[in-house]
DNA sequence: TGTACATCAGTGAACGCGCGTTCACTGATGTAC
DNA sequence: TGTACATCAGTGAACGCGCGTTCACTGATGTAC
């Protein structure tokens, strides 16, 4: 049957990084093998090398991809009362219940972070860069706000974290229900 | 050379758990095999057997062990001004430098939270219930603060695990500071 | 535009390796009389 | 208290299995004339 053209080429690239963006997302990366990825694209485990020198190099443009996708709708908005809106919708969508059920489509570090934390190499470097990405787009690029964005994303990323543990939907519920209320207070009261 | 006394064995077992409760917070749980937990416990990976039945209930026995460890100098302090002083203590010890590099020591749900949330059974319990003992203990017990201290939980937790992905010393250093401030402003303005 | 040929995307078998778990064996420990 | 014997903690070889990676092969694609 092979080989395949240009065009191909490219689809099959693009459909490897999706599925192991999910993929690592849900079920962790030490978890997902490189044949499990594969066979989500739709081919088989022989042919990886030719898009990817190893299963690390996969890891790091997975994270890279999924940050971008998440932080897309954010960092695009004109700063101004729509950045603020979609700052708001953001971090709605962050605490919400689907957020928790849904780790395939969600927030990378919420997903891998304590995994990421102890490897270093491309990697770990991906998930700061995300870090700061994050943290700065939160309060809009303003550097005198920097550590309330980091405050904000470290008390985003613990609820979910939280909430993914608990028992019940009403326990992960009342998780939810706190991190909304402790963001609100850091807005409302971080000195300016 | 086998068998050895009851007692021999008791130590055996703690010295297991112990190894196990360390390796499995600093490289995490896939990542670390029965055969080195048995060889950091100085024995041989066939007599694991005699002490668990399984992988997974070695994980369950040392997260829980870890958890005890960890919380113990805080729930065991009587409620009034001395649990104030060791809830003050924790959260210091918990935002410091040195407990981002000494995972191994450190707050079991900071280093395999993202890990345990993927996966149920055992372990999972364990860290659900993990999650209760600590926001109420960091709320000494009053049921009315419940989601002050799940707030603080999430806080503290996503400072650690962002800390922990800095690339410098520094970098994480400006975590920790926001993350002290975060939790100040929490524990001032939460509504009572 | 048509032909000859080199390239290389994708396949599937195979590689060495380490995993969790099992097992036959050992000999000191614990127990029954 | 002493002896005979069953128990079982710990050893190390072995189990089947799936991992990341390599490789010979295929045939459509892309290129040179």
């Amino acid at each position: 049957m092979p080989r395949v053209s240009e065009a191909e080429k490219l689809k099959s690239h693009k459909r490897i990084l999706d599925a192991a963006s999910q993929l690592f997302r849900e079920r962790g990366i030490e978890a997902t093998s490189v044949s499990d990825v594969m066979k989500a694209a739709g081919l088989t485990h022989g042919g990886f090398y030719r898009h990817f020198d190893s299963k690390e190099a996969l890891v790091s443009a997975a994270f890279k991809a999924a940050v971008d996708d998440v932080l897309e709708s954010v960092e695009s908005a004109p700063r101004g009362p729509q950045h603020l809106a979609a700052r708001s919708d953001y971090i709605t969508r962050y605490l919400s219940a689907e957020h928790i059920e849904d780790r395939g489509q969600g927030c990378p570090l919420a997903a891998l972070g304590t995994e990421l934390a102890r490897h270093d190499g491309l990697a770990n470097d991906a998930a700061w860069n995300a870090v700061e990405r994050m943290a700065q787009t939160l309060v809009a690029d303003d550097p005198s706000a920097r550590e309330l964005g980091y405050a904000t994303m470290a008390l985003l990323l613990g609820t979910v974290t939280l909430a993914r543990l608990a028992g019940s939907r009403a326990e992960a519920q009342s998780i939810l229900d706190a991190g909304k209320s402790g963001e609100r207070l850091l807005e409302q009261h971080w000195p300016r």
